[in-house]
DNA sequence: ACCGGATTCTATAGATCAATAGATAGATCG
DNA sequence: CGATCTATCTATTGATCTATAGAATCCGGT
């Protein structure tokens, strides 16, 4: 669709560059909007019009910036886990004990919660309406993600820190599930802050998998 | 719509009702297709052609049976939600310890997901698609659930059975973070069964917020 | 064989939505 | 001034979806 090869032509001193910028911008802006209404009414409950309208622009004006709602989709659920792998792979790289990686990775979670909620949350309940090119890859880093927690945790086991009886797979998962919950109820009716919740999840989490209570 | 008042003209001997069984019968048949595409697919990605394709009939003869696409969603929601108050009530009223209660209850959680998975899973993530008044429904029978174990885990506060320094709110939370996350993994890559999974997930939490590992 | 209700079908209205095509206003720059 | 580029607009197409209206079919009881 977009034929736009390599600029070849740029000449020299001038900087022609204003619109790159700009353009840059204003495409952060509009997935800004995207993932505010993708986690307010799901996927396929927004409708481009809804987008256009918190900008103050025309429907049709949108896709000037994009080519279609769903590569908006792929890149707002890209936003919503990218940090991810990265922030858990630097916490898993400490030299500490396991339980204090957890604790590190209980809050790597969290985090985003902060300034990218409605990244964070279009990618854990929308993502499954990828199309299926898009969701390998959002699925790949997920994944990744995960062994890294996995790994975390099976180190844990092996070195006598958690429990030996338990599933380092399943543990993970309730980890993750309790994590990933929060996106949900965060900023409503309850008024905890993210790092007291992160903290008390860690503490529960621990005291779970930890052979003595810290 | 359904003005059926009490059939006060029915004749004697004969049955009449043949139909109004059948009729509850693929009323019900209808609301399994339906929560199967609610559960894949979501609310809004999810036509009411694809339900009745389900069935083999044509897409106008589910209106024969349902007044709304909207109504059906909240039928089906409330047969997700219907059944946990209960449960969790019964256990809540046994004469036995907070952590035998916490093990009960998340057995009582999971156990739904054996025969009415998408029953349960369009309840989770459909719900907020509601029309209002449905939805305040579905939200009053919720909350009363999360009280349910907001008590016990008080309970358990108070009687010094679990930590002192515990929120039971965020507990609750926690809980629930980890119960909920089940019913999106259950059944896709990971082979856990249910009864496993409540008690790896009730020794997990157990742990974290009693005073001494049980 | 026929009647009457129960169930499903055909056909279509009416609305909404994603996406395309082409026009236009505004800025930039030679 | 005039040319070009950027960003947005107007107008519309074609697809899809929920819901309604009314015809056709099935089936048990007589």
């Amino acid at each position: 669709m977009n034929t736009r090869r390599k600029p070849e032509l740029r000449i020299v001193g001038t900087a022609p560059q204003t619109s790159g910028t700009n353009q840059r911008r204003r495409q952060s802006e509009i997935l800004d909007a995207a993932a505010k209404v993708f986690a307010q009414r799901g996927y396929y409950g927004a409708s481009t019009q809804d987008i256009a309208d918190i900008l103050g622009i025309k429907q049709a004006s949108l896709y000037y910036y994009f080519p279609s709602k769903e590569i908006a989709l792929e890149r707002v659920c890209m936003k919503g886990v990218e940090g991810f792998f990265e922030a858990a792979t630097e916490v898993a790289a400490q030299k500490t004990t396991a339980s204090q990686k957890i604790r590190g990775l209980v809050q790597a979670h969290l985090a985003p919660l902060l300034d990218r909620a409605d990244f964070v949350r279009t990618f854990l309940n929308e993502r499954h309406y990828l199309p299926p090119a898009s969701r390998k890859k959002v699925g790949r880093l997920s994944r990744a993600y995960e062994k890294v927690i996995e790994k975390v945790l099976s180190e844990g086991v092996k070195s006598g820190e958690f429990r030996k009886d338990a599933d380092p797979r399943l543990m993970t998962l309730a980890m993750l599930g309790m994590c990933k919950s929060v996106a949900q109820w965060l900023g409503k009716d309850d008024v905890y802050q993210v790092p007291e919740v992160a903290e008390e999840y860690a503490h529960i989490l621990l005291g779970g998998i930890s052979k003595r209570s810290d």
